[in-house]
RNA sequence: CGGGGCGUAGCGUAGUGGCUAGCGCGCCUGCUUUGGGAGCAGGAGAUCGGGAGUUCGAAUCUCCCCGCCCCGACCA
């Protein structure tokens, strides 16, 4: 039983300053964790409850699908992190540090390159596979931005697994596997979720789902179709774009001088003036940006869009991966880009690698930059005047946009990253020389997947969906107690409350009592709301007539029953089966 | 990396050169109170982020440093 009288535990009044985000606010002012660092927390007695049922739910349903759990340390050499070529490509997203003679370690940000290492270690048959491993860790990225509390933390815990298959069907089959356990794990934690698409990014691989959260204060945005299943990252979007056109249909290019129009806006009213009456997505705006390859290369890259859009850095970045795109600024290095009127035109000529958004379709025409200060050219048409080296997805993604699939608006939506499962193959498996002796007698190069939840992230996620404006609102699966006992007032309150959450207690409820001595009803009835117990169980003023007062933190519904039904009345709310 | 904001007790804050740094919450002691963040009385708790400087005198002014929070990472 949980006392409040001795729990570690303290309610704030009032919202910590440097709180912005709800779950952020209510976790610390509900006393379930405490800042340490910047993205660095410590777990209350409360917080510390809730990480060990989510990862109960994790564990039982990983373990349902046979995979097997081990643990890794998290402080890690840096051999490992050289062969798979992440100790550089992670840069400043890696914690390292030095041991006392001088050799580099890090802390561990995801475990691909050990667990590829154990499965080296102890396997070498294809009679071992497929085999899939999984742990629940503390894991170090040394994030630019730590933000919103323990959403986006520098150390997180994180429940991560890996399949190992001899072929591609095993692979998508160890994958379906992880998603359907996905799938009851979150249903299971009583989340709102939605299965993207999504970008396979730094790691390598094909296929890639995530699982979001749909919450407002969500740092990953996503479209869903409004009347297909479609739904994808922005990141990954696929729109629908128009059909190709015969580039010789378009009329000739021509040069015109439009003097001062750095900008679209600018253009579309100088164009209007000269009676060139173009939109500004008939419009193609050029932008730059230094695109840094993993070997340390930089070049600039132009990307071409529709001038009514932006270009989604972030997107263009997933589609680029694993280079990775930086602000360009050195425009008096490279006199082609002439800053404001940038046109592919010459692009090729001067060795700049252009690319285009799938928007600007084969043949399509667009006024855009004549590469000359205050001259721009209209009726430029790709495949005739320009040709892109690829078309890479990196205009923004606008809600309405045909869906990729059948043509519908999309809608986008905003979700936090609560798991993503995809594909490896066999990067790893390649830097490691992982290899089994197939049944032929030759050796069999592994393939693998990777399979991640943020189980200290999905705990803030499920507070985000939750709250209310008296506090948290825990689903039953997650909450740190079943029910809360709150004794009211003098007399015989407190006997009857010590003996109904005794009674609850000896029914297999875990069971918070408030017994703090001289607390008001007040401080109690609020603290049980901040708290949010689903079911809390009053002993008051009512008892007077035989009867104690039933409570749902999330209908707030109130009901009052016989002291001695109270315990059969709980137990019916908390297992609503009738099953333990 | 850029921009903005902020560092005063465990938490929230007041205090623009002048006496012993004030208030609320929380905490401790006593009495009263007990169905919606109780009352009275007494108390503990602060190197005012750090350093240097100006001054008879600095939380307050100057300089440097450190830390934190938020926003942005492009608009050609």
């Amino acid at each position: 039983m949980l006392r409040m009288s001795t729990l570690l535990l303290r309610t704030l009044r009032e919202d910590p300053a440097d709180a912005e985000v709800p779950s952020h606010r209510l976790l610390v002012r509900a006393g379930y964790v405490r800042r340490v660092a910047p993205g660095v927390y410590s777990w209350l007695p409360l917080g510390m409850r809730m990480l060990h049922r989510v990862s109960a739910v994790v564990r039982e349903e990983m373990d349902a699908i046979g995979a097997q759990e081990v643990l890794f340390p998290a402080l890690i050499p840096r051999e490992p992190y050289e062969a798979s070529g992440r100790w550089t490509e992670y840069g400043d997203l890696l914690f390292r540090l030095k041991d006392r003679r001088g050799n580099d370690y890090l802390l561990g940000p995801t475990h691909e390159e050990l667990f590829t290492l154990m499965v080296k270690g102890e396997y070498s048959s294809y009679k071992d596979l497929p085999v899939m491993l999984y742990q629940v860790q503390t894991k170090y990225r040394d994030e630019a931005r730590p933000r919103a509390g323990i959403l986006r933390g520098r150390e997180f815990v994180m429940k991560d697994s890996y399949s190992f298959d001899l072929d591609d069907e095993g692979l998508q089959h160890s994958y379906d596997l992880h998603r359907a356990a996905y799938v009851r794990i979150f249903e299971r934690l009583g989340m709102d979720y939605r299965i993207v698409s999504a970008v396979s990014g730094a790691m390598g691989g094909s296929a890639s789902e995530e699982f979001l959260a749909p919450a407002p204060t969500g740092e990953d945005s996503f479209v869903s179709c409004t009347s297909c299943d479609y739904a994808a990252n922005t990141e990954a979007v696929q729109l629908r774009a128009a059909d190709p056109v015969d580039p010789q249909s378009q009329p000739a290019m021509q040069v015109l001088d439009t003097p001062d129009t750095p900008t679209i806006e600018t253009l579309v009213a100088v164009l209007a003036e000269q009676g060139h009456d173009i939109p500004a997505s008939g419009t193609l705006k050029n932008v730059v940006v230094l695109l840094r390859h993993p070997d340390g290369k930089v070049e600039p890259l132009v990307v071409g869009v529709p001038g009514d859009r932006a270009v989604d850095l972030k997107r263009l970045e997933a589609n680029v991966s694993p280079a990775e795109v930086l602000p360009f600024e050195a425009f008096d290095r490279y006199p082609a880009l002439v800053k404001g009127y940038i046109g592919p035109q010459e692009l090729a000529a001067n060795k700049i690698r252009y690319v285009v958004d799938p928007l600007v379709v084969p043949g399509s025409a667009w006024a855009t930059g004549a590469n000359e200060q205050g001259r721009h050219a209209v009726s430029v048409v790709r495949g005739r005047d320009f040709e892109p080296v690829e078309v890479v997805p990196a205009a923004e993604v606008r809600a309405g946009d045909p869906c990729g699939r059948c043509g519908s608006p999309l809608e986008i939506g905003r979700g936090i990253e609560i798991g993503h499962i995809f594909q490896l193959g066999r990067k790893y498996a390649d830097a490691f020389g992982l290899d089994v002796l197939g049944p032929l007698g030759k050796p069999v190069r592994v393939t693998m997947g990777s399979y991640g939840i943020g189980v200290s992230r999905a705990i803030a996620a499920i507070a985000e969906q939750t709250y209310d404006e008296k506090g948290l609102v825990w689903p039953r699966s997650v909450a740190p107690a079943d029910v809360h006992v709150v004794g009211v007032g003098k007399g015989d309150h407190r006997p009857t409350a010590e003996r109904i959450a005794a009674e609850l207690e000896a029914a297999g409820l875990t069971v918070l009592l408030d017994d703090r001595p001289k607390v008001s009803p007040g401080v109690a009835f609020k603290d049980a709301e901040l708290l949010g117990i689903p079911t809390t169980v009053v002993i008051g003023k009512s008892l007077e007539d035989g009867q104690v007062e039933v409570r749902d933190r999330r209908t707030g519904d109130a009901r009052l029953v016989a002291v001695d039904e109270a315990v059969a009345c709980v137990l019916a709310d908390v297992r609503p089966g009738g099953s333990s």
